[in-house]
DNA sequence: TATTGTTATACTCTATAACTATA
DNA sequence: TATAGTTATAGAGTATAACAATA
């Protein structure tokens, strides 16, 4: 038996490479993989924005849909309503979004973005259009469309 | 303006559809929404056997690469040593995989399976394959093929 | 001095139950 | 009775700092 290279500091490879057999095959856990490591692209991309990629989501959804109740954004996005209300909390402390009451059912409130919100998701956007970019970079414009729709169908 | 259907009980469609715009082409997202999807039905296979992801991660690697430090296989999952210890303690004190004191250095802890763990992996093996092809049927098997390899190029 | 594994701890995300005010 | 939003809380998952034993 051959004797294993002692790991010191001296070496440039400090370990092995280890196999991970059929969990690179796995689907969840290259989803994970993949997952974790755009996110981290976008969390870099947005250093010093303080944004949370769940708060980017809402502000895109309230855009395109002013006047959602909480509820709905929540169904669309896939929070739950306890946890929404912090979440909103925030982006109204911050005057990017409002709560307002609704005529129609006084229970409900109808949210919006402020002023401020829509110029600040159109800073964000650019900064996020570059993260996107970064990635398409990295496995071609066609084949980022062509993932785009494999995920799609898994959902 | 034509009036909203009110959303009451009789409704079939209780809410209008969200329009989540440029989200839905959000690499970001999609992958987000795309592992949860995949990891509710990986947790549906293997109900009743109390394993988490990073748990079966774990015992993968043990099987193929025996022996490794617990470091290693940390930094192969992306795991921090620190949380790392609580996880193996699940797995030892199930009996499915045992750290044994190393002779070379005496800080460091071999990680093995049991034979409990081996044949406990190959059962769980069974249940996650039929996970696999639940996912493959989604997309089919070519394109699952290519779903991975794309993933692989964004890790 | 540096490294392996460990403990303690904190922070984020997510999940559930119970409450309020309205319907 | 049921629903929209809220509060409180608990559980995962993840992150950092500091320590003991050993190198």
């Amino acid at each position: 038996m051959a004797t294993p290279a002692p790991a010191t500091h001296d070496d440039v490879d400090l370990d092995p490479p280890v196999d991970l057999g059929e969990l690179s095959s796995n689907l969840g856990y290259m989803l994970r993989r993949a997952q974790l490591a755009v996110f981290e692209d976008f969390h870099r991309s947005l250093a010093g924005e303080d944004i949370r990629t769940a708060q980017y989501s809402v502000l895109l959804v309230l855009r395109l849909n002013p006047g959602l109740r909480q509820n709905q954004v929540c169904a669309a996005l896939g929070i739950k309503t306890a946890n929404f209300v912090p979440l909103l909390d925030g982006l109204e402390r911050r005057g990017l979004a409002e709560r307002r009451m609704m005529q129609q059912d006084r229970r409900a409130r109808g949210l919006f973005l402020t002023q401020l919100g829509q110029t600040t998701l159109l800073r964000l956007e650019t900064l996020v259009a570059e993260h996107e970019a970064r990635m398409a970079a990295l496995i071609g414009d066609d084949d980022r469309t062509r993932l785009i729709e494999l995920l799609n169908r898994l959902v």
